[in-house]
RNA sequence: GCGGGUGUAGCUCAAUGGUAGAGCUCCAGCCUUCCAAGCUGGCUAUGACGGUUCGAUUCCGUUCACCCGCUCCA
């Protein structure tokens, strides 16, 4: 794919889902903001849905992890023994003669020096440090910069009610493993496994929704002993690529980057990204990092609470080492939106054939006899809307009456749609473009044998079902 | 943060220093026996602030946002 075709496809998409409700500028009557996105009615189900899968197979379909919903501000002592009050920051410095960026200590590196920080903890160039492009010694000092949202708690505003907008979720779940395992009675190995909204003060925010300042994380730890850290560091990685092929991003689109020893953080043994093709980029959706015990011990040490654990067959005391996979929400929503994003040319007589043509966004040329038809492949579990209830015209009172029957059954059960608007092919391209699998019309068959029209999103087929059948004709593709 | 680009209706686009248009969508009605048909009617817009001007959507400035490149992404 080329970078304007590319680029025209993520346009398109990002028109869709503004006209579709997927997702909208945040404030947009204000002018917006940058790094900040709301999502609309199909985006807040699609979202569900994505959490709901996670936590079903984190979760509920597991005996050896527990949930948590700790709490976005936590005491800011976590940020200190986190490390992030500290290290959550990158200087950057910029040469003003050729414009060229470069991260302050990557900078100082390449030419034999090191970064120099000053009384207040504020970064400095050294002497002599020049641009290794150009030469200018015209460089923009670098800019200390915490990612992290600060605010207060209470009415006064000072240092000692100074309090932070988690960077992660993650260290609620430290924060809080001693409580889980009093009161849950998970032995080692076990998990705490959570999902909510964490904060960076990003300096670039970029790619629509793919780096905001607000996003969502479902994070889960999952805390072994001392020594399995490689092998349980496999596993996860294995079952977080089961999962997404789950939800419909199959491994082919996906993508691992294995670390190198020298990209880790010095306490870490292991960490792998699954990344995806997104249209601007193969980027992030998670990171699986097998972390030692950093983080208890660091929360041992900095709130002289115990994080030891013993384990009573083998009779050994130990904090617990962690393999964490860490997904972004929003990015998995990005992805799944950029993988199920199909625009095609379907043939409206036959000059054009019968196969739906892929449109190039190169070229994008109606073909002769054709029309576009917009079409969101999400997998049906994922889908914000699962069935779709039409009556085949909407001034047959005996038709409307039934399918309102029809609907009243399937929405109890599922997320279902309900539309007499415009001719039936109108209603069923409205949810092509939303993603619902499955299309279900009354006709005047119906009145006579109790059958209706079961019609496939994807290849646009139809079958005739009975009404008694429906629900479990359809259970068996969303709920797989 | 630097450089470049773009902001007009829900979407895609047009136009103009003097009444801002179209297509699609959406809503209502009619019609319609399975893939965005047709007819009638309707709602909706110059990102924000300031300046120049008799008059600014248009020119100028500032700002905000989005896109691209650089950069960054524990």
């Amino acid at each position: 794919m080329s970078a304007q075709e590319k680029n025209n496809k993520l346009e398109a998409l990002a028109s869709l889902c503004k006209r579709r409700g997927f997702i909208f500028q945040t404030s947009e009557i204000y002018g917006g903001l940058n790094g900040f996105w709301d999502y609309g009615p199909m985006g807040a189900e699609l979202k569900r849905n994505i959490k709901d899968a996670w936590w079903k197979a984190m979760v509920h379909e597991r005996e050896d992890i527990v949930g948590l919903d700790s709490a976005i501000i936590q005491h800011p002592r976590t940020w200190e023994a986190s490390g992030h009050l500290e290290g959550f920051t990158d200087p950057m410095v910029d040469c003003k003669a050729c414009k060229k960026r470069y991260r302050a200590d990557q900078f100082c590196e390449e030419q034999g020096l090191k970064l120099e920080f000053d009384e207040n903890k504020k970064p400095k160039l050294p002497e002599g440090a020049k641009c290794p492009a150009c030469g200018s010694k015209d460089i923009i000092p670098p800019r200390a910069f915490n990612l992290m949202f600060k605010t207060y708690v209470g009415p006064q505003e000072d240092t000692s009610t100074l309090a932070y907008l988690r960077p992660e979720t993650a260290q609620g779940i430290f924060a809080q493993y001693n409580n889980v395992l009093a009161c849950s009675r998970v032995k080692v190995p076990f998990g705490i496994a959570q999902i909510g909204k964490a904060f960076r003060n990003e300096i670039n925010p970029r790619n629509y929704t793919f780096r905001s300042r607000e996003f969502e994380q479902m994070e889960l730890e999952f805390f072994v002993k001392p020594g399995s850290d490689a092998e349980w560091h496999d596993y996860w990685v294995a079952e977080r690529l089961k999962w997404y092929s789950r939800i419909g991003l199959p491994e082919g689109h996906l993508h691992r980057y294995v670390y190198g020893k020298d990209e880790l953080a010095h306490y870490a043994s292991a960490c792998v990204d699954v990344l995806y093709d997104f249209p601007f980029g193969t980027q992030e959706l998670e990171g699986i990092a097998a972390r030692g015990n950093f983080d208890l011990s660091r929360h041992q040490q900095f709130s002289g609470k115990s994080m030891e654990y013993f384990d009573q067959d083998t009779k050994e005391k130990f904090v617990p080492h962690v393999v964490e996979p860490s997904a972004g929400t929003d990015r998995i929503a990005l992805a799944l939106l950029c993988e199920a994003f199909h625009e095609e040319w379907v043939p409206t007589s036959d000059v054009a054939g019968s196969q739906p043509i892929p449109v190039d966004y190169d070229n994008p040329k109606q073909p002769q006899g054709c029309e576009l038809r917009t079409v969101l492949r999400f997998a049906p579990c994922i889908a914000p809307i699962k069935v779709a209830v039409f009556p085949l015209l909407k001034n047959k009172p005996d038709l409307v009456n039934k399918a309102r029957g029809v609907y009243d059954t399937l929405r109890k059960r599922w997320s279902a749609f309900w539309d007499v608007a415009g001719a039936i092919g109108r209603r069923y391209r409205r949810q092509d473009e939303i993603g619902t699998p499955f299309g279900v019309t009354v006709d005047f068959q119906t009145l006579e044998d109790d059958t209706v029209t079961l019609r496939e999103r994807d290849t646009m087929q139809q079958v005739r079902v009975k009404i008694g059948e429906l629900s479990e004709r359809l259970a068996v593709a969303i709920e797989k």
